[in-house]
DNA sequence: CCTCTTCGTTCACGTAGCGTTCACGAAAGG
DNA sequence: CCTTTCGTGAACGCTACGTGAACGAAGAGG
């Protein structure tokens, strides 16, 4: 399975990790195998990495893990496996990727409109929570939903969408400046948005004072 | 896998949270490393948390969790972490969304012990749902959780654990024959299993009568 | 509701360390 | 003989790390 040198990499990577603690760079491996060259040490790791040997983040200093001995039997679910499995799936689709992206635009109710919140960050969910179209995310602050079961720190998954069916349970962005999650009703020809509290009021709005922006679509919790 | 620094920082926090049992603010990490500024051990816990062997709560005073110490073997999060996506971080730093794989061991309430059920089906949740162990994940059946959130349809996220603490929310297997969700409390050497919901009523069992399966550690849910 | 304090976050700048790549050459082995 | 494997060296660009200041968010207390 192993050349010579790549044995012998191997199991000085492994000392090194036993002893101090802290995998070595290219240039002290490049040293203990008594090479002139990082490159032949690149090849070598590249190797090891290729037969399930050993695990590394590339481009990132001293990454690199032991997966397994010389002599020790390779584990059933090497990631070395589980890596070439992902990438399969992901490039032709037998089934079509389980989870989604979805970009994290912040909390709710915190008295800003949510265009104004940058969406650098991401959440990834699994896909069998939304249905189609294009979702964001965000976490409910506040306890004004506590009856339908949406509490303070959760993440709200959210369909982007202008409509809303009586009802729903929406993101509603009021007067430009406001945003919340509320029940969505109609009466009278003006926008009625329930709360799930019996400590807060519904509140009537003019339909131009109210732009839905999406429909809610799935929640996370942590414990 | 990790720089000396990283490997220190890391080291530090785990320690501090054994012995003093609260988190370190980065102020203290920024001194028990000997710096003088904190955006250093900013970018120390981010290539911690990148690598897996961290979570934490942006944006929350010390909300740090070991996840992994140096040297113990990575868990179930490392292979799909390098599935779910090449996750290069862009310029202006992304978090890197992780996904985890779980089993999906059926519904619960269903009169009928987790172990019965087959264990074939799988969920992938974010990873950051999940603290470290071993978890699975199962459907909840009826309402005897709604004032806790928890309503008819849920997934729950469950940790495999045999203990728990008085408070926190369990699966309990009941002579060894039905499984529920519920709180968990010690009432005069008995166990007490709370639902949140004035409909039922709590229960008392003799110790030898419950199994706890597991801790609850997060939800998902579809609308 | 407001203010104050604590704490985490971000940016820009600099330095040193580190990984990557490529072209070239030598040996090994079928 | 040709293909692989291994070694070399240098150039390039990214990463890790340190610093300091300014900013912003969260929690505590009035």
């Amino acid at each position: 399975m192993l050349t010579a040198k790549q044995r012998a990499l191997l199991l000085f990577i492994d000392r090194r990790l036993r002893e101090v603690g802290v995998p070595p760079s290219f240039e002290e491996m490049r040293e203990a195998l008594g090479l002139r060259s990082k490159s032949g040490v690149h090849r070598l790791v590249e190797a090891l990495v290729e037969r399930g040997f050993l695990r590394r983040l590339p481009h990132r200093a001293r990454a690199l893990e032991v997966l397994r001995r010389p002599g020790e039997p390779a584990g059933m679910a090497s990631p070395a496996e589980v890596v070439s499995l992902g990438a399969r799936r992901a490039r032709g689709g037998v089934r079509a990727a389980r989870a989604v992206v979805v970009p994290f635009v912040g909390r709710i109710a915190a008295g800003r409109p949510l265009e104004a919140v940058e969406d650098r960050e991401t959440l990834e969910v699994p896909a069998f929570l939304l249905g189609p179209g294009e979702h964001f995310a965000l976490q409910v602050v506040g306890d004004s939903m506590v009856e339908a079961g949406i509490l303070d720190g959760d993440f709200a998954l959210v369909r982007r969408t202008e409509e809303a069916r009586p009802g729903d349970i929406v993101v509603a962005l009021i007067d430009g400046c406001e945003t919340t999650l509320k029940y969505f009703h109609r009466e009278r020809g003006m926008i009625r948005l329930d709360p799930a509290n019996p400590a807060y009021a519904p509140q009537l709005y003019l339909p131009s004072r109210v732009r839905i922006q999406g429909r809610l679509a799935g929640l996370l919790r942590r414990y």
